[in-house]
RNA sequence: GCGCCCUUAGCUCAACUGGAUAGAGCACCCGCCUUCUAAGCGGGCGGUUGCAGGUUCGAGUCCUGCAGGGCGCGCCA
């Protein structure tokens, strides 16, 4: 299905054509000027610089190629030589229909889908999610989203953190405190048997405890750091002990994550680990060392990077510390060639914040090295900090790190106070009230990180993101149940949609912004960037706002009556999907 | 020190990859509910796009320099 941009793009391309130039010079993009067009073509100032003519002069000629399209109802010139395009409500009318009519709202697929894997979220075992994690989960669910939609094979990958340096500390950390826990692992490590029950007594929140502390020592103390990389070396090694303990470490996160990312509607295809990657290792460590790429240094072993021309001075990969253990680089390079061998996917995605940049590309360089991937194949998609309103990095009011579920439950809270506020809900029953209450706080998280673009920092403000005013989740949420609760009045009171006709501005206006939902999905999908989406949801809703407000529906005339039903049920559909698009859901009421 | 990113209305952010008069929301002011959810709609106020040059018909967007801010720079991830 093309829309109105595609469709007049040709015809203007011909156009161009026809004067003997390029076809491409016919892109057309919606009007600056609503007041003087739909749509504009500034090809003819591009092409009189070309071949050295009037703009202007060009620019009429074209026109007077155009003028004869039934669909356009004026083509004029303007300025410097803008070809300003108006479409008839008849030609306006039919592509609001086939929207209408289309379980896609409109957009298309791309031609040539691809296998695309996105890698997102990456929470750390024996941690909690933090609000660190909040932006990699919202950013990559959306670009899964959008690619999967976009006809894409896509697979989202949690990509756990579960298998480096931090495991060694935790594990000392805890045998530390835990002597009996202590005792068993030695055991196993030596090749004995002991019940492991006393493990069942570690909790998540023995570990979110203890890892600060001994992360701390490990900066501090270099016997302690030492031992530490020995047992990561261990662990690694699949020392029994160690690795029965980890295991409990890892279940016992693994709830927590789960609930957390539900919270969030959040879905993983692959709950894929560090750690699965561990038998690749070493074969590929060998490889490595076999198509020489990997050098001594420091009792380390890396591979060097760096290339001509190059900027700056990156930092070789780490392949095997000095301790002998894997790093995040090589678990990651691992990850890729792990990745090749199964999905095969011709495009990874890394959602992690900007931050990383300089990692990513050192492990990227080595991949195409080591023939593990193609230049360009694998893409870091970084995103900017979530900032306090002091504009740092956000804190909570002691300074610390604020818990991913802490804050889920504090913009819930908010929620139901702006329901109660507005009065909302009241009679509704207790467990639907509160699911409406998890939308509103899922919505106002969402729709206020995603409608800035993703490498910009913002500032998280929770009183802003859950007000149900201005451009927020909530809103969006208000304007979606309105629009359900118009088409139930419909549905009771019998009335069908029928054929939609155009006749009054908001009409147009609504007809032309649900159009635009293509534009704005592929530029989405090009730069990685569901701001697109989010701000076409966003002006889909005002446009349907300011109709909803100049058109009456239910009291208009049967024809009219039908049109305009159509139009509004059209509108949810795309709404619903767009914000479908966002990782945002729809409740039924507010 | 080297490198990357950022600086747009009082505040929070956009700007379809170089096009017309730089747009939204919040805040502030003025209108609109006996009619489909007013959590809404309409109107107004608000700008030397950090500063200085350059490229061209045309720059928030590209190039150079400067100022201010953030981040990164091998055995954490």
């Amino acid at each position: 299905m093309t829309d109105l941009k595609g469709v007049l793009s040709e015809a203007v391309g011909a156009a161009f054509a026809g004067l003997g130039l390029p076809t491409d010079l016919g892109r057309v993009t919606a009007s600056n000027r609503p007041d003087l067009a739909d749509f504009q073509s500034n090809g003819a100032l591009a092409a009189a610089k070309r071949v050295g003519r009037n703009p202007r002069e060009l620019a009429a000629e074209v026109a007077e190629r155009l003028a004869a399209d039934p669909r356009l109802a004026s083509v004029e010139i303007a300025g410097p030589g803008f070809i300003n395009l108006k479409l008839t409500d008849g030609a306006l009318a039919a592509r609001a229909q086939a929207i209408a009519d289309d379980p896609r709202s409109g957009a298309a697929t791309v031609s040539q889908p691809r296998r695309v894997l996105v890698d997102y979220g990456g929470p750390n075992v024996a941690k909690p999610m933090h609000v660190g994690h909040l932006r990699a989960s919202i950013i990559g669910e959306s670009i899964k989203r959008l690619y999967r939609f976009r006809g894409d094979e896509v697979l989202g990958d949690a990509h756990f953190g579960d298998w480096g340096y931090q495991m060694g500390l935790l594990i000392g950390a805890v045998t530390d405190e835990n002597p009996k826990i202590a005792e068993i692992v030695e055991a196993l490590n030596a090749g004995g048997s002991a019940d492991t029950a006393p493990f069942e007594a570690v909790t998540l929140a023995d570990l979110d405890r203890l890892y600060p502390e001994a992360a701390a020592k490990g900066k501090a103390d270099t016997a302690y750091r030492d031992r530490a990389r020995k047992i990561t070396a261990g662990l690694q090694d699949r020392q029994p002990g160690y690795f029965q303990l980890w295991q409990r470490f890892r279940d016992v996160t693994q709830v927590a994550l789960e609930r957390d990312f539900h919270a969030l509607g959040v879905d993983f295809d692959l709950w894929k680990g560090e750690s699965d990657v561990e038998d690749l290792i070493d074969p590929m460590v060998d490889e490595l060392a076999a198509k020489g790429l990997l050098e001594d240094d420091q009792g380390a072993r890396i591979v060097r990077v760096a290339r001509d021309g190059d900027k700056r001075e990156l930092p070789p990969l780490l392949v095997v510390s000095s301790e002998g253990s894997a790093m995040y680089g090589t678990t990651d390079l691992a990850t890729i060639l792990d990745r090749k061998n199964s999905f095969d996917p011709q495009l990874v995605i890394y959602c992690v914040d900007q931050r990383q940049a300089d990692h990513f590309e050192v492990v990227f360089r080595a991949a195409v090295l080591a023939g593990y991937a193609a230049e360009g194949q694998l893409n870091h998609v970084g995103f900017g900090t979530m900032n306090g309103t002091d504009g740092k990095p956000f804190k909570t009011r002691e300074g610390g790190v604020l818990k991913l579920a802490d804050m889920i439950e504090m913009t819930r809270e908010k929620a139901r106070e702006r329901l109660h506020e507005a009065g909302l809900g009241e009679d509704l029953p207790a467990d639907e009230f509160e699911e409406i209450a998890g939308k509103v706080a899922v919505a106002a998280l969402k729709f206020a990180d995603l409608q800035n673009f993703r490498g910009t920092s913002y500032v998280f403000d929770l009183d802003r993101f859950t007000s149900f005013e201005g451009k927020t989740g909530p809103y969006l949420l208000y304007q979606a149940v309105r629009v359900k609760s118009l088409l139930r009045r419909a549905e009771t009171e019998g009335v069908k949609p029928g054929p939609i006709a155009i006749a009054e501005p908001a009409e147009r206006e609504l007809a032309l912004t649900l159009d635009a939902f293509e534009t704005a999905l592929s530029e989405a999908y090009d730069r990685y960037a569901p701001n697109a989406v989010a701000e076409h949801a966003y002006r889909l809703s005002q446009a349907f706002s300011k109709f909803y407000a100049a058109c009456p529906i239910l009291q208009a005339e049967p024809a009219v009556r039908a049109s305009r039903l159509a139009l509004a049920g059209a509108t949810l559909a795309q709404l619903q999907t767009a914000l479908d698009l966002l990782g945002i859901a729809t409740p039924d009421r507010m």
